[in-house]
RNA sequence: GUGGGUAUAGUUCAGUUGGCUAGAACGCCAGAUUGUGGCUCUGGAGGUCGUCGGUUCGAGUCCGAUUAUCCACCCCA
């Protein structure tokens, strides 16, 4: 029986790989126009970190992370020894706790500095059953702003996510931003216990799972399912009505910024996240076509209280993360065309084995030249040489032949127009395609 | 963690109420007048029918187990 890849987790194969370089460039490039620069922080952390950070109590933490031990420790603990909380390790579930421990542990943000601002990508891991969209290892780029506070901050980084999707090819119209305010520490205890109450009080509404829930989260009871459960929450109260003076003010800015920027939003008061880390703004992007239930591509919001939670300064925070395998169920379903894999600028092509070893030399004097060159290693026909050329998006095809090699020279093809001169050997690592194609005397290479 | 579906060629899938040598399309390889690609035509290679067990004269087909995978719940990107 054959090894395959590990529950929930997949290859990138050539093409697809390139691709999610690709993406990562681009996501370099947009952010990089807000000001962001790249960091880079391990795959594992102390639990404890994820513990403090994202929320003991949260289904992430609570139940979908991957423990990792080293070996010794790997022991001990088969032994039922206890070990040492420092050697406690798990996969990162996400990237914002490690980017603020790392910002903590380097002292990047002292307090009163301007914001810093930073941009990751990597996998991440979590141990949850594999559906659509849903994988065990994925694929995250994300951001982290560190220091500011202002509504605008939070506007820019949603009106950043949102030219990002475009930017990839996942049309405007394909996608829906949602955004709410959960509070903060003044208004938000309030407005629980007015939502425990309504969920205590009507009880006899509600499912099982929403009262279980009701004790730990009453915010995710909005999220349930259940048609009698719905309609019990219309009554419910809502966290807008609920929001400090101070929360007020800047959920509407931030809304108003959006409007300023032309990001369309839809406000959406039951929009709760199961990261126990957000405060006031909380945003969402989801897309209608290709990916089922889990449709959000990118999501985020403020962590005003995380950098005091690792250990650090009070410092206000906000980022986002965006799933880059889901995107690419999404540009799938625009009907987004990939790029294909491999390309080669000239392919070296032999009329018969006598030539083979005039033919390797010339490939690798074009490599080393700088171009991207190949040839046939087994001893194919001349005419599925030309078959691999085309398939491999050779630009040129050197033909050497016996006739012209006795004289010196090598045939020169031109894919697209047909094209084809002969050109003398000693030239052919001179400038490129273009100075191979000005020696044959014919125009130049296609694009 | 819970529920349901699926497992046949490199890929996507057919395969009748159990019955001869398991098929198609695409892909791959080789040819179609002697040294030339895309289109077309012809031919070819490639499968322990996920694995183990059971029922049966006979199992790709029925039953059980197991593994993988997909979809959904939960939650998140």
């Amino acid at each position: 029986m054959t090894i395959q890849a590990a529950e929930g987790t997949k290859d990138l194969l050539p093409g697809e790989a390139q691709h999610w370089e690709d993406f990562k460039r681009m996501s370099a490039e947009v952010f990089g126009r807000y000001g962001y620069v790249l960091i880079d922080t391990p795959v594992f952390e102390q639990t404890e970190l994820f513990v403090r950070g994202i929320g003991e109590a949260t289904d992430v933490v609570s139940k979908e992370m991957f423990q990792a031990v080293s070996g010794e420790n790997l022991k001990r603990l088969v032994a039922g020894e206890a070990i040492k909380g420092k050697s406690r390790l798990s996969l990162r579930p996400e990237g914002t706790a490690g980017v603020v421990r790392a910002a903590v542990q380097h002292n990047l943000v002292p307090p009163g500095a301007a914001p810093v601002k930073l941009m990751y990508a990597g996998p991440m891991f979590r141990a949850e059953r594999p559906q659509k969209g849903r994988q065990r290892q994925f694929n995250q780029v994300g951001i982290e702003c560190l220091g500011a506070q202002a509504p605008s901050a939070d506007a820019e980084a949603i009106i950043m996510l949102m030219r990002f999707f475009e930017a990839i090819g996942i049309p405007a119209e394909a996608t829906c931003l949602l955004v709410n305010s959960l509070g903060c520490d003044e208004c938000r205890p309030a407005y629980r216990e007015r939502l425990y109450r309504h969920l205590q009080d009507n009880a006899a509404l509600f499912c099982e799972e929403c009262l279980r829930r009701a004790e730990s989260n009453p915010l995710r009871a909005f999220d349930c399912k259940n048609p009698q459960c719905a309609s019990a929450m219309e009554q419910a109260p809502m966290i807008t009505e609920s929001l400090c003076g101070a929360c007020q003010e800047h959920h509407g800015q931030v809304k108003s910024y959006l409007a300023i920027a032309g990001v369309p939003y839809r406000e959406e008061p039951r929009l709760v996240r199961g990261l126990d880390y957000y405060t006031r703004t909380v945003f969402e992007a989801q897309v209608t076509e290709g990916l089922g239930s889990q449709n959000a591509i990118g999501g985020g919001g403020r962590y005003d209280k995380l950098a005091e939670e690792v250990g650090g300064n009070p410092t206000p925070g906000l980022g986002f993360a965006i799933g880059y395998e889901r995107c690419v169920l999404a540009l799938k379903a625009a009907g987004y065309e990939f790029p294909s894999a491999s390309t080669c600028d000239v392919f070296v092509a032999c009329v018969d084995g006598t030539v083979q070893d005039a033919a390797f030399e010339a490939v690798q004097t074009l490599r080393d030249s700088g171009l991207s060159c190949e040839m046939d290693h087994q001893g194919r026909s001349l005419k599925s040489q030309f078959k691999l050329a085309d398939r491999q998006g050779a630009s040129l095809v050197l033909i050497f032949g016996p006739d012209e090699l006795a004289e010196g020279s090598v045939t020169v093809r031109n894919m697209e127009t047909h094209e084809e001169a002969k050109v003398s050997l000693e030239g052919i690592a001179d400038k490129g395609c273009g100075g191979l194609l000005g020696l044959a005397g014919i125009g130049q290479p296609p694009v």
